[in-house]
DNA sequence: GTTCATTACGGATTCCGTAAGGATG
DNA sequence: CATCCTTACGGAATCCGTAATGAAC
């Protein structure tokens, strides 16, 4: 058994079972890896995957669990080299994060020139998508961190960490009819079309509840994914707009007017998502610490031990998240 | 990166440093072994051993970190194994269990009679040893199963499954004064000189605990490591018993009277040793049914899931053991 | 002087590429 | 017939043994 061939099981996998775009995808020919599977299997004694004449069809139930201890055995591997890196030079490396445009463009800016400043050796990857491709990719390992507000519990081999709560805001133009009621209320919204995220994106769900339990229906008239886009129609006069209360820049958006909903829709918690058992580089921690400041090194260590997202939530009950 | 050399690194960390005996022990060159350490330590770019000239004096901070997920890793491989194994005959196979005399002597017997009818393919490997050895037999790998009452708690990689617990009985000639006494107290035997078992075997530190609070310093006239021996010798007439309640056995030892004894040293438990992350095949948890009947598979994987020994004790709060 | 690790070197094996072959849909 | 995996084959790299070297205790 060598840890090639466990490699090469585990990216076909990821690979929908097709060998040939799994060559492309890591650089090497595809005769190699069919051989080097073919191999492992000989050795085992058992198939992992099943064929069709020459067709992969499927992984056998033997092969799915192998491929599992596979996958782990490849991420410590990564955890020894990274050990090694930690040691040569502690100072540089790269660290990894994929995050949503909310926290790329609002939540992270301070944060990350802080920690350019401080750590001018760590060069910084920012990868940005969806709240479930940007889970995907943590969760696969192919970067260090994702930031998001949902889709991080979809993955069981992440262990999610609390940053900060935040509420929402309406958005009106200066002027607007709603800016003279006192405290809104749902129906007071409801009223109006509504332009807000898409769903699955940045606490659109909380939204939803929101307007469900009151069995209001209102008008979504427009949806997108970052609130850049959402302030651009509703500066068109096109509906009311309804984004994270840290999208709204009272300079940069002075011809706009955010009008309080926290009492309306709830808090949402932004969270930062680590496969289980990864091994933290000394500025990874620093990262986290800058973003979070309560989630010290020995706070993250003994969450990052617990396997089980239910005594990592416990640890943080009695903990106040910063609120925006 | 190779499984190869991390096995090495793994081996010799675990032959005080020694090459040339690891390469002994595992059977091949030792300049083989000493070759490929160098170039994983190449390629990680830091040393994994601290050398003072030729000689390996120590291990590196990141070399104990990268030897211990070393060791994962080679158990993970080993897991993968036993899941092929298990697919291409689940009725094959080997049982190693490493125990004390005191298991394998009165505990074990019946057991292992039925399984081996139950499970003709399977062969059965029995390690005999002091506790601490069976414990660091289990912990290393060399064996699947570790049943003791004692020091396996000493490994933090094992997790423990209580099996039963039982008490000890006073062991004394036919006819002996004791005999007519009714309640045993401390008092009555520290007047005789006792033979019982070897410090660290068999519940030996419930005895002494006794005895200390009691302010009582009996004369322990003669220790052994099981309880044929201590009963030759009370045959002999050189002292008063204390052993295991299932080391008597009424028919063998008509000549020999076993006084209740269970009052006054409390209860020992007996458990069975399993390193965390052990892929165990199905014959597995058979044996381990028949051993502890409450320990049923859906009760066994839910234990293994569980890292923390705290949380297993919990598991088993409220499940009265078998008691002998 | 014995124990122990490293270096040197050669043969066997393994690995991985290209090219050709055969099955699937 | 386009896609995809397997087989065939050859060159390069790796692995692992023996033998020789040199440092540590």
């Amino acid at each position: 058994m060598k840890l090639q061939q466990l490699r090469y099981i585990w990216e076909v996998s990821k690979n929908n079972l097709n060998v040939s775009a799994t060559a492309e995808s890591i650089y090497t020919s595809q005769p190699g890896i069919s051989k080097q599977i073919r191999i492992l299997e000989e050795e085992l004694g058992i198939p992992i995957f099943t064929r069709n004449g020459k067709h992969l069809t499927d992984m056998t139930p033997a092969g799915r669990q192998i491929v599992s201890i596979a996958g782990e055995m490849l991420m410590q591997a990564e955890n020894i080299k990274n050990i090694a890196k930690e040691y040569r030079d502690e100072s540089k490396g790269i660290l990894s994060i994929a995050t949503t445009h909310t926290q790329a463009r609002y939540a992270l800016p301070p944060v990350i020139k802080t920690f350019m400043q401080n750590k001018p050796d760590v060069s910084l990857d920012i990868q940005q998508g969806t709240p479930v491709q940007i889970s995907e990719m943590v969760s696969q390992g192919k970067v260090d961190l994702a930031i998001a507000t949902e889709a991080l519990e979809l993955f069981e081999n992440l262990i999610m960490l609390p940053c900060y709560s935040w509420d929402r805001c309406i958005l009106v133009p200066k002027g607007h009819e709603l800016t003279t009621v006192g405290q809104l209320s749902l129906q007071d919204i409801a009223r109006y079309p509504l332009i807000t995220y898409v769903f699955g994106f940045t606490g659109r769900s909380k939204l939803d509840d929101a307007f469900n339990s009151e069995h209001l229906s209102p008008d979504i008239a427009l949806t997108a994914v970052d609130a850049d886009v959402i302030k651009t129609y509703v500066r068109l006069g096109l509906g009311v707009g309804i984004v994270a209360r840290m999208a709204y820049d009272p300079k940069m958006d002075a011809d706009l007017v955010a009008l309080d909903a926290g009492h309306l829709f709830g808090k949402s918690v932004t969270k930062i998502g680590i496969r289980k058992d990864t091994f933290l580089r000394g500025y990874m921690y620093d990262f986290i610490r800058l973003f979070a400041p309560h989630l010290k090194k020995d706070m993250l260590n003994k969450a990052m031990e617990l396997k089980d997202q239910g005594a990592i939530d416990a640890l943080f009950n009695d903990i106040t998240l910063p609120h925006y």
